[in-house]
DNA sequence: GGATTACGAGACCTTGCGGTATCGAAAACA
DNA sequence: TGTTTTCGATACCGCAAGGTCTCGTAATCC
């Protein structure tokens, strides 16, 4: 099991030389590639399921054309899922309430996607078995997000709209760990976004003990 | 796939006739097998890698010995998760800041245990492959703690402490989620499971805003 | 046109799986 | 002792996967 973009990888020139003898490589073929990939991966299949001779016939591409550009399956599958990189919400509020909503709809409104949640579960699915792809999509998809949550957090505690002692990381952890054991579960909240959002962030902002004493 | 405990297994009486003609089975190689298999479980193996050559070579038994007991792998992973059963935490304290620290102490403690997560996310990792398994492992695992959660939430809202307008299910998925994901990612905190529970209580009951207003 | 490379399609090989059948030995009963 | 059942081990079957190779064809450069 070999990762992608290593640099033994004689047969993906591509940019090398400016003169390529032959035919071209289809860029096309590329992208029907990986988007086969990404539907059969959002159809709930587990990624230890999803076989390239599917792939190939679903993008309507032969074995070899997949096996010039991508060295084995895990490669390819990485690829295919750090083409599904997101923008990231940008939080532009005035008060911290309002960013942790903006940021958090932006989440509630991804899980609300059946695509996404079947992949975030295929993803979680791969568990040891594809060790590159779990991490990856890690560090390309989640935590960029989580670092807006914290930055959120921090800001509100650096102009005192917070509590000084909370950790950031536990409050965001409270927060995405909620969506993401509903979307595990499968019981995302189908309501508008903002509205789970609002709830969420009230909820975590002013707590739930009755007398605020 | 078939389930286990099914009406239609006839080569499993073990009880009905008190008199069995030829050598008796061996409950140590059935408790073998089913150690065998949380074994691997708890190597991180994902389910769907667990073969039953490693879990017979595993316990020193032959396949026969397995598919006598069992009538394929789905069954067989399924009781294996079923022995895990842990005892439900009891909430006897007066408060539910106390009943919270305690069923979330349980919680942490158990996430601490390493082959325990393994197995976790190895459940998880079943997606949508063995269904059976993983409704099972809800059912009698997870469900049944979600439940004294929220049993704990609706007296505290029943007897005054907390407000009344909250959803026990969402308190819960952001308490029990938080742990989780962080069981996920790896980063399970390792402190003292009453003082990382009494955070997460004291962050739940009162907010993280600054001023109670 | 000729050389070269990529194309889709599919045959092909090896590997490993779940599951079955067969083996001789061991453990119980009659 | 003889019968029956289970034991561990292993050969075997059918199947599906990853990966390689070979087709005839299409696109690009010289």
């Amino acid at each position: 099991m070999k990762g992608s973009s290593l640099p033994t990888e004689p047969p993906e020139p591509l940019d090398g030389g400016p003169t390529r003898r032959g035919r071209p490589r289809s860029a096309d073929a590329e992208q029907a590639i990986l988007q086969a990939a990404l539907d059969l991966l959002s159809e709930g299949t587990d990624l230890g399921a999803i076989s390239i001779n599917a792939i190939a016939a679903r993008a309507g591409a032969g074995k070899n054309t997949v096996y010039r550009r991508w060295p084995n399956k895990d490669a390819l599958l990485v690829d295919a899922l750090a083409s599904l990189n997101q923008p990231i919400p940008e939080v532009t509020g005035k008060t911290v309430r309002e960013n942790l909503i903006r940021v958090l709809s932006v989440t509630v409104t991804r899980l609300q996607d059946t695509r996404a949640t079947q992949i975030i579960n295929g993803v979680m699915a791969a568990g040891m078995k594809y060790p590159q792809l779990r991490q990856r999509y890690y560090a390309d998809v989640i935590e960029p997000r989580r670092e807006v949550l914290r930055q959120v957090l921090r800001s509100g505690i650096a102009n005192g709209e917070l509590r000084p002692d909370i950790d950031p990381d536990i409050i965001g952890s409270m927060l995405t760990g909620s969506l993401i054991l509903r979307s595990i579960e499968g019981t995302v909240p189908q309501g508008l976004p903002e509205e789970i959002a609002t709830g969420l962030a009230d909820t975590i902002l002013h707590g739930i003990s009755r007398k605020p004493d």
